[in-house]
DNA sequence: GCAAGGTC
């Protein structure tokens, strides 16, 4: 008999092998406490391939090493962050992993070999090759086998335990490539960007801002990315009005509004004459009824990052506690391993087991009765959203639970949601009815869902304009899919990313969780921006992958990948330190400079123009966009979309002390513009003290002429609407519309909506 | 005082 020394990734997982390799055995399983008080050796007797072993099975917890710098490199001022780029590095156990180590190293000693029942990912062989080291040292004469294994069922396990191979370096390496690129990408850039920024700003949302950190990491700053990329689209989004003939009829029964089936023009004239048509032969012929099934099928089965989502939509719950009350769950028995990318069940997990275990439940356990019911027919086998981790199944109950004492409501909302989606998954799809109508009005085509009628005159046929609005902020679950899809992170780390970029005040989540950036956040992005980098976009991130994808399958080096990667690297830092200017720039249009170092440098962090007439509840500022532009927004954006974009020509803005006499609500400061001579028309003054509340002729005519600073011009018309505030939408239009819209009696004719609109293009 | 990745 040998002794063999099995370490699983973590407790649990050295806990269900050693149970299922145990099972019929004689003597059965003892369990003892190593150092660690977390990880257990469980020892039974097992035979591998004829060979009788006395199996010890215990386990680390993730990682056992980390990667950092050699000491005499580590104080951030003890060397110029470049030479990060080949400082030496080393591996060792950090602290809190010591006991772990010991526990290995004595066990070690006592055996013959070595399984490693790690787990199945890139990750797991990088544990491997640590716990080979660990215990290689303690014992050179260990013969070391790899245990490959997807699932932590009977049979698996036992074909993993007689058909041992070896651990796969290139899987490692690979690891070691990424340990090594983040390390080094994330120090030098965070030390860079910390030292050089901190001091030189007031930044208003750190406390003491001494300690503050400005970090960069190649996950993390793609991740502001998105968040920021969206925010610039929002704040350039110019609104464009449409015009779309709406069309409804009122019966007995109940109101039917018909949509017209153009959807919208953005052409009045070409709508007006169409509408025109329809008002002179209003009468609306049924051209076609049809009635449809409507499937709505349900859901895979459920991953992490779908976890993820789904607490965050249906309960605004953060990625960073969903994992927490899930872990929670997993901990007390009550939910499956919650970090999982698989959305699929294997044709071995007995579902009608699981569902069962819910029938006593108060408010589903009738629809688990009915599922389990033959009769109802109500049973579908899941589908699968084609994902598999090949180490833990899809999320699911794992223990019928009607609420425990100790749960909090979070708790109890994870394990619904939970439950639900899994009774959903094993279920037919809901069907539902449909009956689309579609109707003809002097050749225009209508369409409705609902009731049936053949002919009839339209209750009202309005003509009704709207504008384009801008795609809404980030979502946490947008955020999630936008990682996803980029490959940013991990399903276990990705919420940590989120949390990172709130923790730094790079963003903040609102009421509805969405994200917008922070000044911080958007400056810095800005900076590299300008820089022409793209350090802030997932595409490094994922050329990185794509090597570690190249050396895990053998057909790249480590060493080679290493070397150019941070040779192009160190290359953009140098590069970026070289730009350092843009960041500042950037910085310095959102905050004032500190006077505790630079001495007699003051600026104003933002100059107040007026308080905001559409939210009246903040002040709006000049501000500088990003490629240049002026405009006034509201301080309360995201909330306020109130934004009022400057003439192009603007060379330079201030706002002055003089307070403009008419415009309402006050005081409204007006502007000392100086304007780029070759840019405005003749006539007009390079130097002009304006009004932006709206009295100003003078910059209404250079609006009108010269465009705007926004930044998405197009050929649209220059009118009114970018004078008028924004997110206060066009008055002028909507009682426009309001007049329109009245019945079809009315007397409209082209004549009268001329009238009312003498500044449009008919 | 820096990263991202495991996991407790």
């Amino acid at each position: 008999m040998i002794n063999v020394l099995n370490v699983a990734e973590k407790p649990s997982v050295a806990k269900s092998v050693a149970t299922i390799l145990s099972r019929n055995q004689q003597h059965g399983m003892r369990v003892r406490d190593g150092r660690s008080r977390y990880n257990k050796i469980f020892e039974f007797n097992y035979v591998i391939n004829g060979q009788p072993c006395h199996m010890l099975m215990t386990s680390v917890t993730g990682h056992l090493m980390e990667l950092d710098f050699e000491d005499r490199f580590r104080k951030w001022h003890s060397c110029d962050p470049a030479d990060l780029y080949h400082a030496p590095v080393r591996k060792y156990v950090p602290e809190d992993k010591i006991d772990i180590k010991r526990t290995l190293e004595e066990e070690a000693r006592r055996c013959q070999w070595l399984i490693l029942w790690l787990d199945c990912d890139r990750e797991g062989e990088n544990i491997a090759f640590e716990v080979m080291d660990v215990c290689g040292a303690a014992n050179h004469n260990l013969t070391i086998w790899r245990a490959r294994f997807s699932a932590l069922i009977d049979r698996e396990i036992h074909e993993a335990a007689q058909n041992l191979i070896s651990p796969n370096q290139c899987f490692s390496d690979a690891v070691d490539a990424r340990q090594e690129i983040d390390l080094r990408i994330g120090a030098s850039f965070t030390r860079f960007q910390t030292m050089l920024l901190r001091d030189k700003f007031v930044i208003d949302s750190a406390q003491d801002d001494r300690n503050l950190v400005l970090s960069y990491g190649p996950c993390q700053f793609p991740t502001l990315g998105f968040i920021v990329e969206r925010y610039w689209e929002i704040q350039s989004h110019e609104p464009e009005e449409f015009w779309t003939i709406n069309c409804s009829h009122k019966s007995d029964e109940g109101i039917a509004n018909f949509s017209w089936m153009r959807g919208h023009l953005f052409d009045y004239t070409s709508a007006v004459i169409l509408y025109e048509m329809c008002v002179q032969e209003p009468t609306a012929t049924v051209m076609k009824v049809h009635q449809q099934e409507k499937r709505k099928y349900p859901p895979h089965p459920l991953s992490t990052i779908e976890l993820e989502k789904r607490a965050s939509r249906y309960f605004r719950m953060s990625s960073e506690l969903t994992m927490k009350v899930a872990e929670d769950l997993y901990q007390a028995g009550f939910i499956s391993y919650p970090r999982t990318e698989t959305d699929g069940f294997s044709s071995r997990t007995d579902l009608h087991t699981i569902v069962r275990e819910q029938q006593e439940h108060p408010v589903w356990g009738s629809y688990a009765q009915r599922l389990l019911d033959p009769g109802t027919e109500l049973w579908r086998n899941p589908g699968s959203g084609g994902h598999d981790d090949k180490a833990h199944p899809p999320i699911h109950p794992t223990k019928f639970s009607a609420g425990e004492s100790a749960w909090s409501l979070d708790h109890h909302r994870v394990y619904e949601l939970v439950v639900r989606h899994f009774l959903a998954c094993v279920s037919q799809p809901a069907i539902g009815a449909e009956t689309i109508v579609e109707i003809d009005i002097a050749g225009e085509q209508f369409s409705a869902s609902g009731r049936v009628i053949l002919v009839f005159l339209p209750t009202t046929l309005a003509l009704d304009s709207g504008v384009t609005r801008p795609p809404p902020l980030l979502s946490e679950a947008d955020l999630l899919s936008c990682m996803d899809k980029a490959g940013i992170g991990t399903d276990a780390t990705m919420h940590d990313h989120i949390k990172k970029l709130l923790d730094r005040f790079y963003a903040t989540k609102d009421t509805n969780t969405r994200f917008s950036p922070t000044n911080l956040g958007e400056a810095l992005v800005m900076g590299y921006d300008d820089m022409g980098y793209e350090l802030w976009k997932p595409n490094l991130r994922s050329m990185m992958e794509f090597d570690m994808k190249q050396v895990s399958m053998g057909c790249k080096r480590k060493a080679e990948v290493l070397d150019t990667c941070l040779q192009q690297m160190k290359a953009c830092f140098l590069d970026a330190r070289v730009n350092k200017v843009k960041l500042l720039e950037a910085m310095a249009i959102f905050f004032g400079r500190s006077d505790r170092y630079g001495g007699n440098d003051h600026h104003v962090a933002a100059e107040i123009v007026r308080p905001c007439g559409l939210c009246q509840e903040s002040n709006m500022v000049l501000r500088r966009s990003r490629d240049g532009n002026f405009m006034v927004g509201c301080l309360g954006f995201p909330q306020c979309r109130n934004a009022i974009w400057l003439p192009g020509p603007v060379l330079e803005a201030t706002v002055s002390t003089n307070i403009c006499n008419c415009c309402t609500p006050g005081p409204v400061y007006l502007i000392q513009f100086k304007f780029r001579q070759l840019e405005i028309p003749p006539g007009f003054n390079v130097n002009h003290l304006g009004c932006i509340g709206g009295c100003d002729e003078t910059l209404r005519q250079l609006i009108e002429i010269c465009g705007t600073g926004s930044r998405v011009q197009g050929n649209k018309v220059p009118s009114q609407n970018c004078a008028v505030a924004r997110g206060g939408s066009l008055v002028i239009e909507r009682s426009c519309s309001i007049y329109i819209c009245r019945s079809f009696n009315s007397k409209v004719t082209m004549f009268g909506i001329k009238k009312l609109f003498p500044w449009h293009r008919l």
